[in-house]
DNA sequence: TAAATGCGAAACCTAAAAGTTTCACATTTA
DNA sequence: TAAATGTGAAACTTTTAGGTTTCGCATTTA
């Protein structure tokens, strides 16, 4: 396991709003930074710090390219927050079902 | 609905260790301020002000009995938060992605 | 009624977060 | 080789988050 991924929370990396947009704009694709940044109305360094935060929750991935610095997201990293919100779904709804989810949550 | 649930978002409310932990004790039990600030390193004032972060997140509610204020989880607050995770879930349950990622994380 | 209890509001402090501009350094491309 | 491109590091500013202390106000209780 890289400890890029202890040294950001999962929690305090998504609760920028920015960065949330960030992971949307990344599921898809790999993207450079320069192409990432075009679409938000702030500096192309401050997307960059926010892609590193992102990186050391271990919520996206780096690849250099060329002078290129690709972007993509890593969706594993979101498994801890998966397995946080588990132990809560047995509070709502059917609380059989919601246990089994959470046990069903211990797979992943 | 109160308006209150709207005024923080659940993203940020989250992002707080304490506030997490406060969740975590308001699971089971309804609780007063004193008695939850009594399990923490830090003034009454600042847990009671988590507590109201929380409050317009719509995590827990509060009660007035007597001269107490009681607080307890309120567990379909997360529901948004569980909404938002499951769109993410489908990049690692499709096999195609995740064995990409499986490629790739052979590097580190 | 007087004292104690439970709590939030207000004012304040400090550290961290989020943004900017500038600069240096590879890597391409003309 | 010279110019253009893509990027991160550094230094800095401003805003926000998290904490404190002090105070006042209900509500209980002695």
């Amino acid at each position: 396991m890289t400890d890029t991924s202890t040294k950001h929370d999962v929690f305090q990396a998504i609760a920028d709003p920015t960065r949330r947009e960030l992971l949307c704009m990344l599921a898809e694709n790999e993207m450079p930074v320069t192409v990432i940044s075009s679409h938000f109305p702030m500096s192309r360094t401050a997307v960059s710090k926010h892609l590193r935060i992102l990186l050391e929750a271990g919520l996206v991935t780096e690849k250099k390219v060329g002078r290129e610095t690709r972007y993509r997201l890593q969706p594993e990293g979101l498994k801890e927050l998966k397995h946080w919100l588990a132990y809560y779904e047995r509070f709502w709804d059917n609380k059989l079902a919601a246990l089994k989810s959470f046990v069903e949550s211990d797979k992943n």
